[in-house]
DNA sequence: TATTGGATCGCC
DNA sequence: GCGATCCAATAG
């Protein structure tokens, strides 16, 4: 069943974890793609010197000062795409970064859209996930709780979970070394370091 | 208005 | 290892 809103409301860590193994649901005019969370990342409150929030409210990064369970969809070095779930209370600025999925439905679609073959090169990190999923700025601030973009809970078995350091947050300080990483141990790291 | 650098990716 | 590519944030 899709996940509501108090799934969306609890820490940021513990919705994290809780992500990986549920289902991404994209609804879209040219298909429906699903897949597997294998991999998150949580950027938790103004402290945060990771986070797009750390600086304070501004345009770009709004979404995630509002209530739990939107979309917080931004552009990276000017061509990829990055989705994260907003979390906790609103005005407390969270989110989870969705790192990586296991395609499931609509792999010939993501074929398409990534102009690749091999199924683990269509959603292996968010960048790849974003464009296998047509996802883009247009989703910023969309519902998850809506019909549109969602994650769908299996009720599958609870997997071993393997904890390290976000990825690409050098510049954060001491913030860098926080363990809010996670992925599914017995999948491949999905994301270089 | 100008400058800088990024929660990335894929090829060299 | 490095370039692509452009927007958002900050400084002037």
């Amino acid at each position: 069943m899709k996940l509501s809103r108090d799934f969306y409301e609890q820490p940021t860590v513990q919705v994290a974890q809780q992500l990986l193994g549920k289902s991404l649901v994209r609804v879209h005019p040219e298909g429906v793609t699903t897949g597997i969370i294998l991999e998150t990342e949580a950027y938790v409150g103004l402290e945060d010197q990771a986070s797009h929030a750390s600086r304070g409210l501004t345009p770009r990064n709004a979404v995630m000062f509002g209530p739990a369970g939107f979309a917080y969809v931004y552009v990276i070095y000017g061509m990829h795409h990055c989705l994260n779930a907003v979390t906790e209370r609103e005005a407390y600025p969270a989110a989870v970064l969705i790192r990586a999925l296991q395609p499931c439905e609509g792999v010939e679609l993501m074929r398409a859209r990534r102009r690749k073959q091999d199924v683990g090169l269509l959603a292996n990190g968010p960048g790849n996930l974003c464009q296998a999923f047509g996802i883009a700025r247009g989703l910023n601030g969309i519902d998850l709780c809506g019909d549109v973009l969602f994650v769908e809970d299996q009720g599958s078995s609870p997997a071993e979970i393997v904890v390290t350091t976000r990825i690409g947050v050098a510049y954060a300080g001491a913030w860098k070394d926080k363990p809010w990483r996670f992925y599914l141990a017995d999948h491949p790291g999905v994301s270089k370091r």
